[in-house]
RNA sequence: GGCACCAUAGCCAAGAGGUAAGGCAGAGGUCUGCAAAACCUUUACGCCCCGGUUCAACUCCGGGUGGUGCCUCCA
């Protein structure tokens, strides 16, 4: 498997430190607001590298942090007139719940920064030590004069960061990139004991603590956003190779935005979609399949009408596996004829071809967009392979099998559990008697009223079918 | 100013030095009592522009133009 790797601007091999197993962390949500949709790229598309590398054979062990303190949580609080404790405990719940509607799966291990005080203090602590870190009457700084490659990842060389006016000057750090690894504590926030005084972390130093706390001082995989290239993973790159003197990440992987008119969508600029709102319009499936519709580093535009044509593309495939599902049931064991023979055939040699297609597409740096061109050709394949008469049960199982197979690791559902009710069912067997008796009139009347009741019948050669309209 | 990225049909979107996946929308057709679904055909002699390399470039190189992002909290 090709990544493409931030820190070396090209894809590259993808070999893990440990043979069998791959460690990865993501930076994960400030918990000071419902999540927009483009926070929810990179929970998703990397929710679905998970997967494949799963599928893939690989033992993954996936950490997301949840930031439960910061400037932003303690501004928050005090709007909302809550602790910044209650407010961590409501929006993570609330983050749980979208996530797990959008198919997100828990990582591994979620931990919260402030229950991972002891670590975040320890790795200050050796920073200290090491002479990397200094003291000062507001806090702790790191020492960015002190780390070797400093802008490795982003490639600013620290001159121009130097130079460019943005740093916000204070006159407490020794240089303008240096940053706080700890906040001494100012009236009214809330704060824990430390060799440096009552206070609260940085934000960098907490997943610096983080990933060496559950997946060691060199992890596989570390993503996020572009945004956070810089300062936020420079930095963690900085704290924690200067900790441990080795390398922090071998792969870097950064998703593009979600733009609005062509515009970045941040909680700043005030255009964005809360993924609790969206959900109330659209199915959750489809959200996320409009998601991995596109490669994972492209921007990608957000609107209704392409959430339409995402819920299109959704529906054709799920229509798909409930026609295999309802032909197969009343197909034969064997191929009826030369032909159903042939098509079987041809259904199983494409299939094969599909999966080798998909696998090399997502191998390609997980490309999803890529791979879900294959389930549409296999979705053609099998529609055409389930309109020959006598084509036996096993060939349109195996395609169906492929396409659960393939969308279970895109995390998409392709099955829809359409119950169908007992009133339902009974105006259909009603409308199968008028049908046999060529009564018309009678038939559309009741398909009208299954209408009513939320479900639409198709007439097959198998029969009535049923499905939620 | 510094550093990156992007530019493919009406819309969305893959892709590769050897002649443009897939989806949505549209048109025509087949099937059907009707409908729906499905299938078939059809929509880029061309992939922003200009040069160059090459037998061959949309794909590589150079230069433009346009757009976006990061350099400040931000997925």
């Amino acid at each position: 498997m090709r990544l493409y790797n931030t820190l070396a601007r090209e894809k590259q091999e993808f070999v893990p430190v440990h043979p069998g197993e791959v460690r990865m962390y993501a930076c994960g949500p400030t918990v000071y607001n419902y999540f927009h949709i483009g926070n929810a790229r990179p929970f998703v598309l990397f929710d679905v590298l998970r997967r494949y590398l799963e599928y893939r054979g690989y033992k993954v062990t996936f950490v997301q942090n949840f930031t439960d303190i910061d400037d932003k949580m303690i501004r928050r609080a005090a709007e909302e007139g809550v602790t910044v404790r209650e407010l961590a405990d409501r929006f993570i719940g609330e983050y749980r719940k979208d996530a797990a509607r959008l198919g997100i799966r828990p990582a591994t291990h979620q931990p919260l920064a402030t229950e991972c005080m002891a670590d975040i203090l320890d790795l200050i602590g050796t920073l200290v030590a090491k002479g990397f870190a200094y003291e000062t009457e507001d806090g702790v700084y790191f020492d960015t004069a002190k780390s070797e490659g400093y802008g490795k990842l982003s490639r600013f060389p620290l001159e121009d960061l130097e130079a460019g006016a943005r740093v916000e000057i204070c006159a407490t750090k020794q240089h303008p990139t240096d940053f706080a690894v700890w906040k001494k504590k100012k009236e009214g926030e809330p704060s824990w004991p430390s060799p440096w005084g009552e206070g609260r972390p940085g934000w960098h130093i907490e997943c610096s603590a983080m990933a060496r706390r559950y997946l060691g001082e060199t992890i596989d995989i570390h993503t996020g956003g572009q945004d956070l290239v810089f300062p936020h993973h420079e930095n963690e790159i900085a704290q924690s190779e200067a900790a441990s003197g080795k390398p922090f990440a071998n792969f870097w992987l950064h998703n593009g935005f979600i733009n609005v008119d062509n515009e970045k969508m941040s909680k700043s600029k005030g255009n964005f979609f809360t993924v609790r709102d969206i959900l109330g319009t659209y199915d959750a499936d489809v959200v996320r399949f409009f998601l991995l519709s596109s490669h994972y580093r492209s921007p990608v535009n957000f609107s209704a009408e392409l959430l339409e044509a995402a819920g299109s593309a959704l529906t054709r495939i799920r229509t798909c596996t409930s026609n295999l599902e309802f032909v197969a049931a009343a197909a034969p064991g064997t191929a009826g004829s030369e032909d159903a023979a042939r098509a079987a055939e041809a259904l199983a040699s494409t299939g094969k071809d599909l999966r080798t297609a998909f696998l090399a597409g997502m191998d390609d740096d997980f490309n999803t967009a890529d791979a879900i061109g294959t389930v549409f050709e296999l979705v053609r394949a099998a529609n055409t392979a389930a309109a020959v008469p006598g084509i036996p049960a096993g060939a349109l199982r195996d395609a169906l099998a492929l396409l659960r197979e393939i969308c279970g690791v895109l995390g998409v559902a392709c099955d829809e559990k359409a119950h169908v009710p007992a009133d339902v069912a009974a105006l259909v067997d009603q409308r199968a008697a008028a049908r046999a008796a060529k009564d018309w009139k009678r038939s559309d009347g009741i398909r009208a009223e299954i209408r009513a009741l939320g479900f639409d019948v198709k007439d097959t050669p198998q029969g009535q079918q049923v499905a939620p309209l």
